[in-house]
Parts: structure tokens; C-alpha cells; sequence
DNA sequence: AATAACATCAACCGCAATGTG
DNA sequence: ACACATTGCGGTTGATGTTAT
């Protein structure tokens, strides 16, 4: 009974990752593409699981991935799909091309949370925060009724780029986590967003169309460059760079 | 200079969803 | 329809770096 574990418990190296076995894992999947990630550390000669193989692959060694900081574009998005999908990290990270939802969710609790605190913002519900009732981190208290949130709604304002804010969209009433908005068919952008349209998209270019990212604000602009110099520098040049799709 | 407190982020864990026979 | 395998997701942890005292 029972499902098999991911992997052997016995042998199975844990913690960060060394460039080393960055270098074989991304010469196996260089080589070989994603296949079955179970049987990645085996075939790759690595002692990890394919869970972690997978994880170190999609949200650090991709080489479509960005680097650095988001952008304010880029922020500003993350808040907007947020207030629409709510934690669902890996649809908002759909939306930001070589981000990866690890990251988003980082940048979300770090940086975004508070940053949407400080400007009296419900980081959850995205409504105003009473600051006299609720003190920063204690953002949905029992005695802090729907109907005072609903006073305040208009007052929430995300700043544009060509998509509508959360309170635009927000119908509701109710104070529960904004679940109920996620309804893509009563809603284009969400019915973009859900698309494969919208991931195929690649003119999704936030580094060209943020005025206040310069190149030095985003080491990550010539991403794709930087991370095969990053290889050359693991000694991997002779990557079958052909083999990524 | 030492160290405590805080911030950041890579990585892990457990569960849910999905695929397959 | 079912059982099991595999993958993907979101929450959480812990190591490391940074700042304050």
C-alpha cells in the first residue's frame, strides 16, 4: 500500500546544489531534453531526487530564466494577477516570462507584502487596510467585517499598464480570499491570462517597457547571454544548445 | 570586533492533480 | 473504474548574508 517515495531515501544528497552537479544536470537535459524526472539523477549520475532535479532545473538553471530583481513593471503585474488568482504563484508566473513562481513568491513575501502594507494595502484581500484596527501582518482579523472593506473599495488603485485593477473587478462582496473572481469565461483578461495565447505570447517585454529599468537595474536584460558564459565558465561550452525548445 | 536581530531566497516537504495501464 | 506512478504546486524551513546594537 501506499505510493513509492520519489526517490531512495538511502544515498539521496540533500541541500544546495554544487556547481558541479549544476553542470550534470544541465548537460543531461542540454543533451537529452526533460524527460522523466525520475529517472534524471540516474541517467545524469547525480544523488538527488527527481523532485529536486526538477525544481533546481526550472527555478535556477533554465536558460530562459531571468535574473535579478523584478522590474517595476514587472511588480506591478505580479500585484495585479495577485489580487486576481490569488497565491496561485505558478499562473502568475505564467505571466512573467523567465520568472519562475519560486521567485515570485519570494519577491511577494520579501518585498511586495510590504511594500503593499506600508501604502495601506491588504496584501491578501488587496482592499485598504484600517490602520487603526489592523496592525501590519494581522491583515484579515475576525472583527474587521466584509462591509467596511466594501466602503473602501474604490479607494484601491493600481496604478496602470493596460490592465484593469482589483477593484474594477472585484463584484464582491465577501471577504474571503478572492477565489470567486477567478471566473475566466466572465472575464477576458482572465480568459487571456489562463491561455495559451497568452503564454506563447513573447512580446510580454517588461525590461523594454519599464522607463525606470536600465540595464544596470536589470543584470537580467541580456539573460540568455550571461547564462551561457555562466556555462562556458562551468567548462559546459560544447552545450547542444539546439536541443532546448 | 562581536553578536544579535532581521532579511533574503534556495530548497524541501506534503499534498493534489494528472497520466497511464 | 480503479490503483498506482509521476509531476506540479504552494507553504514552509533553514542556511546565509546584511544591518543594527
Amino acid at each position: 500500500m501506499g505510493r513509492q517515495p520519489c526517490c531512495d531515501k538511502l544515498g539521496v544528497k540533500k541541500g544546495p546544489w554544487t556547481a558541479e552537479e549544476d553542470k550534470k544536470l544541465v548537460n543531461f537535459l542540454l543533451a537529452h531534453g526533460q524527460c522523466c524526472w525520475r529517472a534524471v539523477p540516474k541517467l545524469a549520475g547525480l544523488r538527488r531526487c527527481g523532485k529536486s532535479c526538477r525544481l533546481r532545473w526550472t527555478n535556477y538553471l533554465r536558460p530562459d530564466l531571468k535574473r535579478g530583481l523584478l522590474n517595476e513593471a514587472e511588480e506591478q503585474l505580479v500585484i495585479d494577477l495577485h489580487s486576481r488568482l490569488g497565491n496561485r504563484w505558478s499562473k502568475i508566473a505564467a505571466g512573467l516570462p523567465g520568472r519562475t513562481d519560486n521567485e515570485i513568491k519570494n519577491h511577494w513575501n520579501t518585498h511586495i507584502k510590504k511594500k503593499l502594507i506600508k501604502m495601506g494595502i491588504d496584501p491578501i484581500t488587496h482592499e485598504p487596510l484600517r490602520k487603526q484596527v489592523t496592525p501590519p501582518e494581522m491583515p484579515c482579523k475576525p472583527n474587521n467585517p466584509p462591509a467596511d472593506l466594501e466602503m473602501n473599495q474604490q479607494n484601491v488603485n493600481i496604478p496602470e499598464h493596460g490592465i484593469s485593477s482589483a477593484a474594477e473587478s472585484s463584484s464582491s462582496n465577501e471577504s474571503q480570499p478572492l477565489e470567486p473572481n477567478l471566473k475566466s469565461e466572465d472575464d477576458p483578461l482572465m480568459s487571456y491570462i489562463l491561455s495559451d495565447t497568452f503564454l506563447e505570447d513573447l512580446t510580454w517585454d517588461f525590461s523594454a517597457s519599464s522607463e525606470d529599468s536600465s540595464p544596470a537595474d536589470n543584470p537580467a536584460e541580456d539573460n540568455s547571454l550571461a547564462w551561457f558564459l555562466d556555462c562556458k565558465d562551468f567548462g559546459v561550452e560544447d552545450f547542444e544548445l539546439g536541443c532546448i525548445n
